[in-house]
DNA sequence: CTCCCGATAT
DNA sequence: ATATCAGGAG
């Protein structure tokens, strides 16, 4: 086992430590309204799309529900999460897609997922992990972030820092790991402004005191 | 690479 | 007042 992988390993043991209760910070009751709600989370913090989905998911149940508006009345319903016509097309499509290929379900299925409307390789992880225990890792603009600033990748591809933190930690970390880059990154490791002088891996981080995102 | 767009921190 | 935040599609 190389020292990359050790280090990887010691980090995320200390995050694991740090917040202990990691979970995914959208609120659902099902793997459709994660999936819904994953949708919206494009581009928007996970903050505003739980005050946008407390009322959506009480209106909307089904994929049914989606389809039978007008796209002005999804529209108006998601208003707030920004790229609101986009989303409330990709919703409707999606939702048509899963009644005609699987039912009205959403697939238990990485690859299914990703061709949905609307769902890229983030989203499809977000419900592969959390809605089906598929192990997934997600890269938002969060884990990009960090894994830059704590020198596990020099890159701002998603994909490529995917497949890394994967050779770096064990499997059963996966959909954790996620959720612990994420919460440290809303937390501390603030995009805007990093608080270096809270943050409990600075020993780790080779960006300390750098406020800036490397790359 | 550009377009899609509102919310919020500074 | 405005820069920055936050993914997917074409």
């Amino acid at each position: 086992m190389n020292s990359e992988v050790k280090r990887a390993g010691k980090i995320f043991q200390i995050l694991k430590e740090e917040y202990p209760n990691a979970k995914p910070a959208l609120n659902y009751k099902s793997p459709f309204e994660l999936l819904i709600a994953t949708i919206l989370s494009a581009q928007c913090t996970d903050e505003r799309v739980n005050i946008v989905t407390e009322k959506l998911f009480k209106k909307y149940k089904k994929p049914e529900d989606y389809i039978k508006v007008k796209n002005e009345e999804l529209e108006k319903d998601i208003f707030s999460t920004g790229f609101y016509k986009q989303k409330a097309k990709s919703i409707k499509n999606c939702c048509s897609e899963l009644i005609k290929k699987y039912e009205g379900k959403v697939p238990a299925d990485f690859q299914a997922l990703t061709k949905l409307p609307g769902v890229g390789r983030k989203t499809a992880s977000v419900v592969a992990g959390n809605a089906f225990g598929i192990p997934s890792i997600a890269v938002d603009t969060h884990v990009v972030r960090l894994s830059n600033l704590l020198g596990f990748v020099d890159s701002n591809d998603p994909k490529k820092i995917e497949i890394k933190l994967k050779e770096l930690l064990p499997e059963e970390l996966w959909i954790v790991s996620s959720h612990l880059l994420m919460n440290h990154g809303r937390k501390v490791c603030i995009a805007r402004r990093p608080r270096c002088e809270e943050c409990i891996i600075l020993n780790y981080c080779p960006s300390k005191y750098k406020n800036k995102v490397v790359k």
